[in-house]
DNA sequence: TCCAATATTATGC
DNA sequence: GCATAATATTGGA
């Protein structure tokens, strides 16, 4: 993937930290943005029947997850279009609490690829919802932040809202 | 099929 | 601390 076009059914969430937006598929959630500072997204009207008890757990659980809790209820996640390796990645993450980190070399080990910490972090790079999946909370073995797909600073900003110790 | 790029990590200076 | 090699996965030539 190259870049990251506006998708026409991407749906408005205000947050404290901004406007995300998420994009559905037949599926499920399959995409989340982070806010863009000049959003020059049309906004759907209103979001359609079809999305919309999703679109409102998402609202639910992004805002839980920015003030520091768990997401609580989620969405069904439509996250076919990663490969199998980026998936069992993204499953791990689910399973980080709030206020918790582990590197990438952890993860690659539970996924039992002792040396995929690399890999790993590719991943993490390729995954379409971010703050719902933590990849925030993967951090490099020194606990330093690493990289962020969305900007660095809203990853250390998302620690800092959930307490995580980070190294400067 | 091969080559280069990664949100890493361990080692050596 | 900084430079370098090793490692797994992915995407493009």
């Amino acid at each position: 993937m190259k870049e990251r076009q506006a998708a026409p059914n991407a749906f408005p969430i205000s947050t404290s930290e901004g406007v995300f937006h998420a994009h559905y598929s037949s599926r499920g959630l399959c995409a989340l943005d982070f806010p863009q500072p000049q959003s020059r997204r049309r906004a759907a009207g209103r979001v359609p029947e079809q999305f919309r008890n999703w679109h409102e757990r998402t609202t639910q659980a992004l805002n839980n997850v920015l003030r520091g809790k768990r997401p609580g209820d989620l969405p069904p996640l439509d996250l076919t279009a990663g490969s199998p390796f980026q998936r069992r990645v993204w499953e791990q993450l689910l399973g980080i609490a709030p206020g918790e980190t582990r590197s990438y070399g952890e993860i690659a080990e539970a996924l039992g690829k002792r040396g995929a910490s690399r890999a790993v972090g590719g991943a993490c790079g390729a995954n379409p919802v971010p703050v719902l999946v933590p990849c925030h909370r993967v951090l490099a073995a020194n606990k330093k932040i690493g990289g962020f797909s969305g900007g660095k600073h809203w990853k250390r900003r998302l620690l800092e809202l959930e307490g995580a110790g980070v190294a400067a």
